[in-house]
DNA sequence: CGTAATCTTGACCAACGTCAATGTTCGTGG
DNA sequence: CCACGAACATTGACGTTGGTCAAGATTACG
């Protein structure tokens, strides 16, 4: 069987489509405000246009589990349009911008326009290849492996989206946000990128993440990178501004 | 914005459609054979119809983290339609029946019939609510938690497709691949499961698991069960045979 | 009925977590 | 521009969880 190209659909269309469509305003935060609160009755979609979030859980034992990282052109909220309400917490980590979109548009536009379907699928499968990774990642590696992959995968999203060029950017994150993600405490963090440092592998100071080279962290870190990791956002800036 | 019930299409209708279009064949394979390798340049898609999968990752270092476990009704292979190929394996744990799809006529279902595209996404969504559990698993919760976790959502999963009844039912997990689900040792995995027992939570043995109260279990693991492990499996029987 | 897996247990060890003390950064108001 | 306080970062000492190793018991299978 053929791989199946999305050539099959006039697929670049789509996002421009889909925005076209369904866009409604825009909705403006600042840092720590929530996009999405878990297990409210409340379904709503958005698209980040600008700034970073986070998507998590909160755990009964008080704990927290960043699911994921969410960047400029990622979509927002698909659950709560299916399910009525979301499992998860989206908050803003930096001021961030947000479209609004209509999601009761959504089954309309997907009978009319098929194309956009097909991309919102081919995001989903993309976006469970990162999570594939990630499990693996906690389930198999060490604490070290696990900082160097998370770096290195937001890193190449970063540059998807031209966020981050060259060998240096700036991640704002801070250590209990990095623990939280990779199932660690706040101070083996430390103790994880204290030895990338001294590997010459990666370094996060002050909010800037520097990697010499990619390719050492990779072969480091224990995983090739997915290509999930460096696919293109959909979505994103497809909307005129 | 209200919640959008499936009626917006007649998905009830979407599973049988999907399947007239697209089944092309039946496969059985003998445990241990591989419905999917990873890295193949193939792209291939199957319904499991009866027996139990697992889809498992090898990494560099030679460990083996599973992904999720494949039971009947489940889709598989969709990222290698998508992608060309598949980051992961998919292996048959014992005798297994596959339908056997033609992915090629995936665009053209999708444009016939929106209500499948509808179905798929949200069986996508479901899927990465069970990911999104695993992952604050794996990185939250402490031994015990994960195993008595990890058999109340194979319960709860087996019993929405008819599986299992009462308070016992057959799994054919061993040790190892447990431990592979849940990021722990062999060893470790026997050390949670006797833990378990000692507190009348959970017993597998022989194949055979027993939760005298799924509630109980449920309270000690910390986790409230997803929807989505309860949700009705798609695409399962919806075919003639 | 015998051989090879797999399961089970105990002893020991390494990785990671916790706690507490000290340094550093950053935002705020004077 | 400086002083102050509140987070946040960093470090070391120590505790706990889970990993490793090796041996014996049990089960599966030819």
């Amino acid at each position: 069987m053929a791989h199946l190209s999305e050539r099959a659909f006039r697929a670049l269309a789509a996002e421009e489509k889909f925005l076209a469509a369904m866009k409604r305003s825009h909705v403006a935060l600042v840092a720590g405000e929530f996009v999405i609160k878990a297990n409210a009755r409340i379904s709503a979609l958005y698209t980040l246009y600008e700034g970073w979030a986070v998507r998590y859980q909160l755990l009964p034992n008080g704990a927290r589990q960043i699911l994921d990282f969410v960047l400029p052109g990622d979509l927002v909220g698909l659950s709560s349009v299916f399910f009525g309400s979301s499992r998860y917490s989206v908050q803003a980590l930096t001021p961030v911008t947000l479209y609004v979109l209509d999601a009761t548009l959504l089954p309309t536009l997907l009978r009319e326009e098929p194309s956009v379907g097909w991309a919102f699928l081919k995001g989903r499968i993309a976006e469970q290849e990162r999570a594939d990774t990630r499990l693996a990642l906690l389930g198999r590696l060490g604490a070290n492996e696990r900082i160097g992959y998370l770096l290195l995968e937001l890193r190449e999203r970063l540059r998807a989206r031209g966020l981050f060029r060259g060998q240096s950017g700036a991640l704002p994150l801070d250590r209990a946000l990095l623990a939280d993600a990779v199932g660690l405490s706040r101070v083996h963090v430390l103790r994880a990128m204290r030895a990338l440092r001294a590997r010459g592998l990666a370094d996060l100071t002050n909010r800037i993440l520097t990697i010499p080279s990619v390719r050492n962290l990779a072969r480091f870190s224990g995983f090739p990178l997915t290509r999930a990791a460096r696919a293109q956002a959909i979505l994103w800036r497809g909307g005129a501004e």
